[in-house]
DNA sequence: GAATTTTGGGAAAACGTTTGCCATGGCGAG
DNA sequence: CTCGCCATGGCAAACGTTTTCCCAAAATTC
């Protein structure tokens, strides 16, 4: 059923039905209902690939993600869904799973179909790929680091002042040695937050040398735990790269009868959903993903909708602060040493807690 | 650039070019070569909306989705998308957040579309919206329980296998007051999984009234809890229509400070990735996602594939069963009591325990 | 060496839209 | 009454592919 079905059976040519459809005002108004009329009964819907075709816009925006099962994620897409809905865009998701292959695919897979926008949330992507996209004059936004290139949109993302926060946090809890766990250096954004870390520390005045490389995963903050356990002069405290890290950390606590918050603080980042339903619920840095989704959107949007030719596209920028939950207390030496040792004492298993 | 502009530098007609691209075997490997050579010189993409025209396939499936957000989704979008890539599909998702009018344009978007075919993930869809998609002849599948009209593929889910373990450990453990926290009773699946319940439990000869309804997520799952609590005959053990709900459980019984396990046994269903990292990490009735997203994807290729007249689709069948981990326990009355009192009066807050 | 078969590639139609251009008809003004 | 203008809608080209003929040339047969 196409439109030529249509203008056959409301009796006019399919021009007409096109601009009826469309809803171009010059179109009598009489003419015009036959013409729905027809549409309704007949359930017809325009095939949006020919349309495009013609068009030279196909509606839809691609999306690039690392892997839609880190929690993280799906917040995003979701947000960036209900906003296609409403501008009658579609989205296009593909995922990397880390995977040099993969990431090929995915800037091939959105060129083939012709999308009119990239947003990559995808850390870690190789710039010749990226290239790719550039030559075909494809609008890109990138959430997080980005490479430094002109003509790309940015959303810079303000570290500093999230784990600033989180830092001065602790420090105001009385934690002296605090640990960071990193996520994957290859990482642009993970190589951020570590370096926000330090400098909140030296600000005010700490050593920032009690750092273990996760994998911005769960498995990598058990291990880290692990790591932390071992060490001579063990941390109080814990900031995490991630959330997911943090979770780790937590379950791995658990697992060594390590109290939080009372033996180890932990901090997280990125404040996913799940933070407020972990035990305990978890303090960390937010950085919002509905927000980050937004600002991907408009950005993609805007860069459609502009003369290719025209400006520089602009500049976004998105704000982190800390939230705090229950994961994050005094530091063990800051109590008074004999609730502590009792509170310790008196749990089921002996205590392996860390200092 | 099309497909003419690679004609012209390879001195060859377009028909041939697409033969080449095709790998269509009676093209001299020569001239095959200089085509490609030239392909490759100019980065040349097909494009896919011109080729859908003429074909009359998109290459693309549709998964209509409830929200993204839950959990349970991001894995078979996950698994979805990696077969995908390996048959040179695409995926197209839409959500439906629970909302008519989302699952209106869901459906609408698909055939506008013209997707290939359509896996609907959402529990609670009008038939009315399907019908349209029927109409159309577009394959379908329904993961979990659909409705029962012919030409629709169904995925039945054994419910009764799982549960009935689950039960039986419980009851193994000295349980005999079992509640069942349900999803939202208008979904069909929740419904089964209630009736699952029931039955497992009469089988037994245990009585099967301790039933509070939730909502799939986390919240339910606390304000479950709380109405546990304050019956006079509370549960020792709880089962829960998906592991939302247990976490939510679990987070409440924190905040009340009932151990989990000792004081209150509970079960999950779903096993979803994160059961293993929650505290403590939860026994869950597992429903593979990856497992039914691989039926779903070759139930939809099969459809694609089969002259739309033959027979009917085939039917699917996917197992449930319990996997152990730690958040059930022996039944308080079952334990030596003195043990059993120790241990909770050690405890930093005082116990309110369930019982 | 001619007749026949095989092989390979080109011209053009088709897929379902949108839209620039033009024809038609109605209407007001002179 | 005639001219010109405007509003409306139709014709046909274009978007970028695939594929069906069909024909030319090469290979095979006798």
């Amino acid at each position: 059923m196409d439109i030529r079905e249509i203008a056959r059976r409301a009796k006019v040519s399919t021009a007409t039905v096109s601009r009826a459809i469309n809803r171009v005002p010059t179109v009598d108004p009489q003419l015009a209902k036959r013409v729905w009329k027809v549409v309704d009964e007949l359930g017809y819907y325009p095939n949006t690939q020919a349309r495009a075709l013609v068009l030279g816009r196909s509606r839809i925006f691609g999306l690039i993600v690392s892997e839609i099962t880190n929690p993280f994620f799906p917040e995003i897409v979701q947000t960036f869904e209900n906003l296609a809905v409403e501008n009658n865009y579609e989205i296009l998701i593909t995922t990397t799973v880390h995977d040099p292959k993969r990431m090929e695919s995915s800037v091939r897979r959105m060129i083939e179909r012709r999308v009119d926008g990239v947003a990559i949330l995808t850390f870690g992507m190789e710039e010749s790929l990226i290239e790719h996209l550039r030559f075909r004059k494809v609008p890109l936004v990138f959430v997080d680091v980005g490479p430094d290139v002109a003509g790309i949109a940015n959303i810079r993302i303000n570290y500093q002042n999230g784990i600033r926060q989180a830092v001065q946090h602790l420090a105001a809890l009385r934690h002296t040695r605090i640990a960071f766990v990193t996520g994957p250096l290859h990482l642009k954004s993970a190589v951020a937050r570590r370096d926000a870390f330090k400098s909140a520390m030296t600000e005010i005045g700490l050593p920032s040398d009690l750092i273990v490389i996760g994998d911005h995963r769960m498995e990598g903050g058990m291990q880290a735990l692990l790591e932390l356990n071992s060490l001579n002069e063990r941390p109080t405290a814990v900031l995490c790269s991630n959330d997911m890290t943090a979770i780790g950390v937590m379950r791995e606590a658990y697992e060594q009868n390590i109290d939080i918050p009372d033996d180890l603080s932990v901090v997280g980042f990125d404040d996913i959903r799940l933070t407020e339903f972990t035990i305990p619920p978890l303090t960390t840095v937010e950085m919002s993903q509905r927000e980050l989704a937004r600002i991907a959107f408009h950005a993609l949007l805007n860069e459609v909708e502009r003369d290719s030719s025209s400006r520089e596209p602009q500049k976004y920028e998105l704000n982190t602060s800390l939230v705090l939950r229950r994961s994050t207390a005094l530091a063990p030496s800051g109590r008074n040493s004999t609730e502590s040792s009792n509170t310790k004492a008196s749990r089921k298993k002996p205590a392996a807690a860390l200092r």
